[in-house]
RNA sequence: GUGGGUAUAGCUCAGUUGGAAGAGCGCCAGAUUGUGGCUCUGGAGGUCGUGGGUUCGAUCCCCACUACUCACC
């Protein structure tokens, strides 16, 4: 049911086109996938969502499970039919969220304990749990549970949530026996080199159709991120994709694929379109400034997509300005059209072999 | 016409028992990376209606004027 086959290795890069088979279709590798947490790509339809050319979305366990409860989507027929998205889901695990929400969390071996930000009820989620409500979510891509730590949490908790991550993905794995769903593990670690190649080391048994590198891009240095994923780059398992957890601006996903990665996922071009920044290939753009004002052109010359092909940067300033929601919508929706038209050149940079000269100049342009 | 009230940032208004002026909104700019975000952070902007008086010192007290406003005739 799940297939991965690689299509073409860039030789300047070792960067690789793939096809990944899910239950809900073809991923082509790279990948940006766009985040779904609560079940929609916010301000966005799932139509719109498809047209830009994403082939995968994310949705969130801890969110989903809160609210409306992983047992109506299940009655509802599973999450693809519940939001009418009938292209492969990854749900992510919940544990990003014990990081994130780390105010009103307990860990300990058994799992994390939460504060609910709706109600402030108590909840556990156990690895268990988390494979419980992924089951019930009937997405195509699982992520083990897995604690995330902050880069200047100090070695001795960066080892302690990487074993407990390991302990956590052994019992994640044993209940994970669904056929349609592929269960992704995930490499911690921290910023050590070390912690990071024993983590990629233990971790890649468990791996059978992905791999996820997580705990990165959290405050980070740039250059800290890169060395981090030098580092793994080496004991990743043969023949399966390595999916980058929550990166998504344009040098990052550049980088990362010139480091062996091929999936990526990110809330950045939907949040900063709703508060009114446009990503272009000269870096990202404050749509809202006055410098936008009498701006009659498209948010970037030669974009193909919906927003820039009929408005312009003047008129979504204003939009953003006076607080409609169209505008947030119009910039969602060049955002990650703009990353998947990145994902494009990549591609076509891996075909012709030349993804570190593509990467040198885009690097270039983008930081100018 | 008579009596009262108000005049402080672009707007709506606080405030100082007289000791070198504040908020919210707006404006300008920055942030945002497995979404607790119509969010968060920062900045610019005022000779406190005008003219006089009292005082060491007035945005504040007194007088006059002007504008706006309410009530009554």
């Amino acid at each position: 049911m799940f297939k991965y086959e690689v299509l073409k290795v860039c030789k300047q890069s070792g960067a690789r086109i793939a096809k990944l088979t899910t239950p809900h279709g073809i991923i082509e590798t790279p990948v940006f996938m766009p985040v779904g947490t609560m079940a929609s790509v916010k301000a966005l339809s799932p139509e719109e969502v498809k047209e830009q050319g994403s082939q995968i979305i994310l949705g969130n366990t801890y969110h989903l499970y809160l609210r409306p409860g992983h047992e109506l989507i299940k009655k509802a027929g599973g999450l693809h039919k519940f939001m009418n998205w009938d292209r492969p889901i990854l749900t992510d695990s919940g544990g990003f969220q014990v990081f994130s929400l780390s105010k009103m969390r307990k860990i300990t071996d058994e799992g994390a304990t939460f504060d609910s930000f709706i109600d402030g009820s108590k909840h556990l989620i156990t690895p268990e749990k988390s494979m419980e409500i992924q089951q019930a979510l009937g997405s195509d891509i699982m992520m083990a549970f897995d604690e995330c730590t902050a880069p200047d949490c100090g070695y001795e908790k960066s080892k302690d949530a990487m074993e407990r991550t390991l302990l956590w993905l052994e019992r994640c794995f044993k209940v994970a026996n669904v056929p349609t769903q592929m269960l992704f593990p995930i490499i911690q670690g921290n910023m050590y080199e070390d912690l990071r190649i024993e983590s990629a080391k233990r971790t890649a048994p468990y791996a059978k159709c992905g791999i996820a590198v997580g705990g990165l891009s959290v405050g980070e240095p740039k250059p800290v991120m890169y060395k981090m994923l030098e580092a793994i780059r080496p004991y990743y398992p043969e023949n399966m994709p390595r999916y980058l957890m929550g990166v998504g601006s344009a040098d990052c996903i550049v980088e990362g694929v010139v480091r062996g990665i091929d999936m990526f996922d990110c809330v950045l071009p939907t949040r900063i379109a709703r508060n009114g920044t446009a990503m272009t290939s000269k870096g990202d753009i404050t749509i809202r400034n006055a410098a936008y004002k009498e701006d009659f052109g498209p948010v970037e010359e030669g974009c193909d997509c919906y927003t820039c092909r009929n408005y312009s940067r003047a008129y979504i300033r204003h939009l953003i300005n006076v607080d409609e929601i169209f505008g947030g919508r119009l910039l969602s929706i060049h955002n990650i059209r703009f990353l998947h038209r990145l994902v494009n050149g990549i591609k076509q940079a891996i075909i012709e072999d030349r993804l570190l000269d593509f990467r040198d100049s885009f690097i270039e342009k983008y930081e100018k």
